[in-house]
DNA sequence: CTCCAAGGGACTTATTATGTCCCTGTAATA
DNA sequence: TATTACAGGGACATAATAAGTCCCTTGGAG
């Protein structure tokens, strides 16, 4: 069932709405019944002549009853309105979600795709393609786009697709910093989306681990600086949220840098910078790109991000950062609603 | 699965129809990408506009890719064509099923309803509805709908739904008869269709086996000739199929009645006419109302049906009565096909 | 070099959706 | 009994959208 929803949104998500109007006028006559047109009007929010529109295409279907006293539901339309309501809650579910998480994070938008896009590879694949589908719908042609790395990136860069808008699009890391596994590297996910949405891209081959003075240098040279500027005058940026547990979990850091990280709590990282569960900095990885005082310069900013276990840092970057849209699962949304709220 | 389809069908159908021509696009664009939109437009008997529009939406959906050499599908609207497929043969399954049908049977429109309505009760109700929905479409102000009895059409009778143009609508009983059991006569049903449709009726009280005198007698009393007359001059003549088998079962017919039926090879039941595989009428109820020669004077003849035993006996009623619409299920569908062609 | 087929733009027309206003009937109530 | 409030329905102008039509530029194959 959740298949057919989910292939029905991408093909016909309007039609969807559409289902979901009916069903409300439905439920709500359920309610009401015998009611007037004036009185459901004022009760749903609707302008009367749409509300008249569907209350006649419902009654065209003998789901309505239509009569001098008002409208009652037919049999058929009892049977419908209740063997549809799991689907609605399914297919709703998720806006009420977000509304409670706009609420909660204080943000403007929030965007749920199904499933648990930790264990379930078809829900990091819709979490992926909401961000694309989101990035694709707030870029303006000659802007630039910063982005963030990480698994979550990646699955989003390679979700994205051509649209003329993106040929004169240019896609920048947010930070530069060698060393990680490349498929995760900002660097290389900017250069994954420009190619795969026919956009520009440039890169930031800034080390992590070099001398101040070395540093100093590299930031003169004209390439980098052009990057740099271009970083702190993009028009959006998208980022994902990293566990610090599963920071922790890789090799490379020294173990020195894991005990600072448990010593101050850390519960997450977004393009360098780790956070506890307040959203206080507490480290800063040493290269070149994005400031966290530029952030309020940027245009939009995208969080995409799921995952039950990423539900600690999703709160905690998102009470903190001003934030514009975050994209995540049902997971980590239902995970984050269920812990104390933070005030 | 089959219930989100059901439910969509009755509260959006429109919804069904355009999911499904959007993946006859994306399902084309498969076969023949890279393809240009000309070529599109006349392998889907599209057009131009129309295909581009759809192309359009599908673009901004990610899933077909638009390039100078053609559109091509991305891996995403692979996905979906590939995960849709069982939906949309469910879905249209009905829709080619209709076509062969319409065929075979050499009859202008089949609606075709899912499951088996003689073993499923939803599947019954569905095809009542069916029936239901199509009188009301073809009803037009101050005509005379003549119905048939039977236990489908007291379905029928119970699905139909009140709408303007039934108020000026009078329901007649196709032909006499007393004596069968009362909720499945012709007298009955076309009384319960009057008042759950908000429409008139007549009666017509004509018993089954009298004599020639008394029968003479009783036709030329105003009250019965003038529900005569109405019923020859049906605009509307709704009528389900029995199975010869059926009707052996009950008990009320006498011995010879039953040898009669079973000596003559009768397969099915309509309307008073008892009729073999080949459409060959082999007994006719003695009672008044609507005769085989004033059939061709209906302005249109609805057959409701059902279930898989009734096959043979829709196929032979089709083969030989003009038909207009044949309503009935999938099982009864397949059964139909699935037997040797008459010819 | 030419030609064909590709996508895309632009414009008109047809169709549908929507906003707005008013009418009539009925049932409860003063 | 008169009144009033609320029921559905009709009518019509207008806004919004879909669809039909025609033409343009471009890139690749012959």
């Amino acid at each position: 069932m959740r298949t057919l929803l989910t292939l029905q949104s991408q093909l016909c998500p309007d039609l969807l709405s559409i289902m979901h109007k009916r069903y409300t006028v439905l439920r709500r006559i359920y309610y009401l019944q015998p009611v007037g047109r004036r009185s459901l009007t004022s009760s749903l929010q609707m302008t009367e002549r749409i509300l008249r529109s569907e209350v006649d295409f419902l009654r065209e279907q003998g789901l309505v009853n239509i009569a001098q006293a008002g409208m009652t539901l037919t049999e058929q339309g009892l049977e419908v309105l209740q063997k549809l309501q799991p689907f609605i809650e399914e297919y709703l579910g998720y806006s009420q979600l977000s509304g409670e998480l706009k609420e909660r994070l204080n943000i403007q938008e929030v965007w749920i795709v199904p499933g648990d896009s930790e264990h379930d590879e078809w829900a990091k694949k819709e979490l992926a393609r909401a961000g694309a589908q989101l990035i694709k719908s707030w870029v303006r042609e000659d802007q630039v786009v910063a982005v963030a790395g990480g698994s979550t990136m990646q699955a989003v860069a390679e979700s994205m697709s051509p649209t003329p808008t993106f040929k004169r699009t240019t896609f920048v890391p947010a930070r530069g910093g060698v060393g990680d596994a490349v498929e995760h590297e900002a660097n290389y996910i900017a250069s994954r989306m420009a190619k795969n949405s026919g956009g520009r891209y440039r890169m930031l081959h800034v080390p992590d681990q070099i001398s101040e003075e070395a540093y100093q240098l590299l930031t003169q040279e004209t390439q980098i600086s052009d990057v740099l500027h271009m970083i702190q005058e993009a028009s959006v940026l998208v980022y994902s949220i990293g566990d610090a547990k599963t920071m922790a979990g890789r090799r490379k850091y020294g173990r020195e840098f894991m005990q600072l990280l448990e010593e101050k709590q850390a519960v997450g990282e977004s393009f360098g910078y780790y956070f506890d569960r307040n959203g206080t900095i507490v480290h800063r990885t040493k290269t070149a790109g994005l400031r966290l005082r530029d952030l309020p310069k940027v245009g939009r900013k995208i969080a995409v991000a799921g995952g039950a276990s990423k539900a600690e840092a999703i709160a905690a970057i998102c009470s903190v950062f001003p934030q514009d849209t975050l994209v995540t699962d049902e997971a980590a949304a239902r995970k984050i609603l269920s812990q104390n709220h933070p005030l």
